[in-house]
DNA sequence: GACATAAAGCAAATATTTTGCGTTTGGCGG
DNA sequence: CCGCCAAACGCAAAATATTTGCTTTATGTC
């Protein structure tokens, strides 16, 4: 019953569902929107399919037809805000680079809004929206790394800095929001280093 | 509204409740087997609590008052499956200890019903019920520690372990399970072992 | 043993999810 | 450009699930 949710399967991609065209894009984004709006006026546990609906002007039956259910569909909302916006910013060395992106990161994800999207993501049941998250983590280290590389300096593989830096990241970020802090970052970052 | 919810809170302390005594033992007992039983005997999705309470001989009401909602309850029952259930095998040195518990976990967590639990219990709104996890974690590696320390081995503090070996674990289990594989285990063992 | 109170049962009131069917509309081949 | 097909939506009734007020049971304490 895999139902079809968004533009969350590709990376970069805006609005690639089944059928792209007008109405359903249409719809979609109103109920984006909805969620976004409501989560940000209103206590969560106010947060309902039906008042949703209400919101974006839909009938619930089209919300739980395309999402599933409203977990689903706060996953599908939150991984949006996961997806990285823009170019990383270049420091001018891998190490600097992957701290000022992992800082950055770091405060997003601690906040409120950040640890509850985190949430969202997990809490959905199809392992398909996860892997994007992971993608997503790949693919900026992947910039900094062939940017490291560019420059000529020596980089560890990708693999290496995802089970180096963004693992624990995550770890910390999922189980112990505390223990993500800038310090251990540096710790992490030079730990991958050490040795490439 | 913080729910008090079963045993979770408390590291290796069977049934730890808010009021412990006869009736509330055996409900909640009864409601954590009738989830186990049915689990194993019907598809994910007739998972209802409802079903679950007549199951378990008891009304919804008091699924609902207790647990909030099904998702929690899953969760709180999801735990005890993660819940280390013995010392960790000794065999002799730090990274033989590391591999053969890590191994053994590997394989229980790719597992479908592996899978599953760590879904629900991610799933859970309370950041309390993943700290549990981490503290699991943290428990095991302090045993580790330990161990290493008394047979005179040099060994790394248990916040490195976490980072540098529990946490790509459960990052890749999580985000990547195909990548979980005993051999990147090894790899972040050596890792961590190789500065200490 | 009696009291105070947490937890459970029960059932009515709400709210939600599901479903069948008719309608709209985007994609596609003439 | 036209018309067809199928996907997606709307609507409303039916089926389920959830909440809630009140009563009853049973636990921990004095």
């Amino acid at each position: 019953m895999g139902r079809v949710v968004g533009d969350s399967g590709a990376i970069m991609a805006e609005r690639a569902g089944v059928r792209p065209g007008g109405r359903s894009a249409r719809v979609q984004q109103a109920v984006h929107q909805a969620v976004k709006c409501l989560e940000a006026s209103a206590p969560r546990e106010s947060l309902t399919v039906p008042r949703i609906a209400a919101t974006a002007g839909v009938t619930p039956s089209t919300i739980y037809r395309r999402w599933g259910d409203l977990a689903e569909l706060l996953a599908d909302v939150s991984l949006s805000r996961l997806r990285p916006d823009g170019e990383p910013p270049d420091t001018g060395t891998l190490v600097g680079d992957l701290q000022a992106w992992g800082e950055q990161y770091l405060e997003e994800m601690v906040s409120a809004p950040g640890q509850r999207a985190l949430n969202d993501v997990m809490a959905s049941a199809d392992l398909e929206r996860r892997q994007c998250c992971y993608r997503y983590g790949e693919s900026i280290m992947a910039t900094l790394v062939a940017r490291a590389r560019a420059r000529g300096e020596a980089a560890p593989e990708v693999a290496a800095l995802m089970d180096g830096v963004v693992a624990p990241m995550t770890y910390r970020l999922l189980y112990d929001p505390e223990g993500a802090t800038p310090a251990r970052l540096s710790v992490w970052i030079a730990g991958v280093l050490r040795w490439a």
